[in-house]
DNA sequence: CTCCGGGAAA
DNA sequence: TTTCCTGGAG
């Protein structure tokens, strides 16, 4: 028998071989960046390059320039995102805050002593949104927990009795070494969406299933045994 | 815990 | 038809 640590390590490493990850968001503008992270939350990636396309057709993608725009444009741009309402009303904010707080320059907001903090600060930024950007835009060796990794690692047994979005994320940071977890970020999303699905995971054809706990249930739950 | 949201998947 | 989606705020 394994330890759970073990196993979850073991798990991990045969995703990082099984699983591509391309680097997209390198060279990325770092407020169009922050704005289609916003715009990501409960969306997926088609949505959200819908979103910014249309933004980006209709107005410079800036603070000044969201700053300046009328809020029922920016609303209408970013309808395939979803949560239009909200998001319109936050983007417009998070322009104004960085025109105000931060001369006009998002960078600015990493060169803080807390950058998290001054992130979460931003109306439509929690803890996911500002660990994507930190990760990705601000290069920190961090691993955002979205729905899909905090699943799988609820499944894998990885995130032990770790409740909410830290007690996950520092247990993930335990197992992923520094470097990786961006990389790590990418690949568990991908792992969640096409094969650790939310409804019905696609098990039998999962590289990892015989370490996971979860999988058993799930088998036993296709035969027919009860719960 | 509920709402925001329309399109896609099941 | 219902549920789900790279969440966050009230």
């Amino acid at each position: 028998m394994w330890g759970t640590s073990e196993r979850a390590r073991m798990a991990l490493s045969i995703l990082e071989e099984s699983i591509e990850v391309e680097d997209w968001f390198k060279g990325v503008d770092g407020f169009e960046f922050l704005i289609a992270t916003i715009l990501s939350q409960s969306t997926n990636y088609k949505n959200v390059r819908m979103a910014m396309e249309r933004l980006r057709a209709k107005l410079e993608i800036s603070p000044s320039s969201i700053a300046k725009s009328d809020l029922r444009t920016i609303r209408d741009c970013i309808r395939p995102a979803g949560l239009f309402n909200q998001k319109s009303r936050r983007i417009k904010a998070i322009a104004r805050r960085i025109l105000e707080g931060y001369g006009g320059r998002v960078e600015n907001l990493l060169l803080n002593d807390d950058p998290r903090s001054e992130l979460l600060r931003l109306p439509g930024v929690g803890p996911k949104t500002a660990d994507v950007f930190l990760a990705f835009y601000g290069g920190f060796d961090i691993l955002p927990v979205d729905t899909h990794i905090s699943r799988v690692a609820k499944r894998l047994g990885i995130a032990g009795r770790a409740r909410g979005y830290e007690g996950v994320r520092a247990r993930l940071e335990e197992l992923i070494p520094p470097h990786k977890r961006r990389r790590f970020h990418i690949a568990l999303i991908k792992f969640g969406r096409s094969i650790c699905k939310a409804r019905a995971p696609y098990c039998h054809e999962c590289p990892i299933a015989e370490l996971c706990p979860s999988a058993e249930r799930f088998r036993k739950t296709a035969r027919g045994d009860r719960r």
